[in-house]
DNA sequence: CTGAAAGCGCTTACAG
DNA sequence: CTGAAAGCGCTTACAG
């Protein structure tokens, strides 16, 4: 008793198609999938009823015979207050998205509380047949959800991995680099006590900052201090009042992201210190946010974009690869992407360090 | 020919349970849906099998005898750059997540460069039967996804509409109360000339401001000129310079949202002008960054998640009635939300009107 | 070159 | 109380 839901138009199936062609479902069926195997009258004649009655496959029954989601999933362990002013997640998504949309595969979002309510969605993504593979972001040092990717054997990109980890596809996000690049940029202001507010040490881009910042400073000759934080501006203006407080003073501060280093600019304007003339500040994360403000910020810029994109772009390679035989997108571009190049954007909030300035005058 | 794709572990149908169990498939199907026509016995010796197991069901083989997709579209007709700095979408995305995700109904998301995108991406998803309804945003004054909406009959719910459209259901995003709630603080602090950077005309939200700025100010007896803007920080700057050169300058002006405000604050002080003693600055979006700034900003606040969340549900419902029997999800809990309340938070950016304060002191 | 049939994994009347 | 069967809309070997 096939019940319609609702009025509206009627959505044509192939079996509607077959009819007014006075075809089999089979012969629509390779008709519409380019397969060989038809005269090429009936193919057009097929393709023009398609066409003229506006066809398109159920997705729930491409599916099933397919044995494929046609969707991927992305489970975001971030609270939405936190969500709300992070820059790098909207970009993130959008360039994820404009990937698999250019193939018809679907995103499939979920917002969580935690690794663990992530690492449940995975899991039931996949049991249900949801998704054929999944993104993974916000990589920690343990992560609960690495071992039961690979145990389920789920096809699965890992977005800020720090390098190779277990069986995963990771995409590395630059981190190193950025902060190599902020780190000599200071130095190379005459700054030789260069601190950091840090996000939380749990996270697996942290501890590669955090590394690669040491390294950067030893290179120079400079050191710094370290402090580490939530991500929350509250804990960035406690975090740079301490730092301006201790005996080894900074001459300047690196935020992880934008938000701390606005927040860590009012908590050093509060101390009646001068930006960039007596301390110079930089964020990690670039955002309009950093241009906005007074001073704007120094900050490390990245086509973060193009990096998800990249990333979905290789999870639908794994998932082809995985699947050995191609293309359940009618017609997906051989998308070929250069990577990106992370590049420091000097703007007012950073100058020459107090005692070099002094010198150089 | 049945072909395992890739290795991993087997994810078991119905049938497998049904071997299990001795029984057929029917039966099994019958016990995981709670359905009459099982000895207890037999029902919960199938329940233990299928927990045993970690059965799930295939979501494309439910939705197709289902005929139901358990998934609702969301498409944002938004440029990246420009989600990357809106705090509102994050919070509602998050929001009317949660809501599905309570009901294991899916989550669609495409983000799209222009409305006529927005447009097909609907059709094709109703077409497709990817979505069960759709969640629309920004209407415009003039908008194709109404008529393309109501004519496929499709489950629609227009998030922040200016009221009844059509057939549609709506739900307005307290704009026209949030409006009169700046503009009584900012005439209650003696500001008679109140000025507005607004976001495009095009919005029916930025109509519904505008009129009800109109109202409040002629209420109070006071005056207000509007620029409107394509929400970027660089127009707001510019918008804010010609606001006070003007001869009838304003000594209140009031931001569409909260990073045109912060923007809008850079370019007074660029002018010499002090906030709030010689301007009051206000933004109509609350978020993170109305706090971290100097001076902080009063802004206009309220519960987003909880009106994503209360829109999702009402999707849900609409589509529940369409279908005219209700759960795919399995134990949805009949979600109530109180309406949520918009409240004006009054940070440092307001104060007295320079006159007033001139007679107060 | 074309049609009939089986199968993807589930649900649901319909017989026993 | 239980099983066998048909159907959701598609794909794909397999006969003709």
């Amino acid at each position: 008793m096939p019940r319609r839901p609702g009025p509206g138009p009627r959505r044509p199936t192939i079996a509607d198609i077959a009819e007014r062609a006075g075809v089999s479902k089979g012969s629509v069926s390779y008709a519409l999938n380019g397969k060989p195997g038809l005269s090429e009258p009936t193919r057009r004649r097929i393709l023009a009823i398609a066409e003229e009655v506006g066809w398109r496959p159920n997705r729930a029954a491409r599916a099933l015979s397919a044995r494929r989601a046609g969707a991927c999933g992305l489970a975001l362990a971030r609270p939405a207050r936190l969500l709300s002013y992070d820059p790098f997640f909207p970009r993130l998504l959008s360039g994820i998205e404009a990937e698999l949309a250019s193939r018809q595969i679907a995103l499939m979002l979920q917002i969580v509380e935690d690794v663990e309510a992530e690492t449940r969605a995975l899991r039931r993504w996949w049991a249900e047949r949801r998704v054929d593979g999944a993104l993974l972001v916000d990589l920690r040092v343990v992560d609960p959800r690495v071992p039961v990717a690979e145990q389920l054997a789920l096809p699965t990109v890992i977005i800020g991995g720090p390098g190779p980890t277990g069986k995963l596809l990771y995409f590395p996000g630059h981190d190193a680099e950025r902060s190599r690049q902020i780190v000599d940029h200071l130095t190379g202001l005459g700054h030789r006590r260069i601190d950091r507010v840090a996000g939380p040490s749990v996270f697996a881009h942290t501890q590669e900052r955090t590394k690669a910042f040491r390294e950067a400073l030893a290179e120079a000759g400079a050191k710094g201090g370290l402090v580490s934080t939530d991500y929350s501006p509250q804990a960035a203006a406690v975090a740079t009042k301490k730092l301006l407080k201790r005996s080894s003073a900074p001459s300047a501060i690196v935020y992880d992201n934008d938000i701390m280093a606005v927040a860590g600019l009012g908590a050093v304007r509060e101390e009646g210190i001068a930006v960039p003339e007596e301390l110079s500040v930089a964020s990690m994360e670039d955002s309009i946010l950093c241009e906005v403000v007074r001073p704007s910020l120094t900050a490390s810029a990245w086509d973060v974009e193009a990096f998800g994109a990249r990333a979905a772009h290789a999870l639908v390679q794994l998932i082809d690869e995985r699947m050995e035989h191609h293309s359940l997108a009618d017609g997906a571009e051989p998308g070929r992407y250069p990577e990106e190049k992370p590049a420091l954007v000097v703007r007012g909030s950073t100058g020459w360090a107090p005692r070099a300035r002094a010198v150089s005058a």
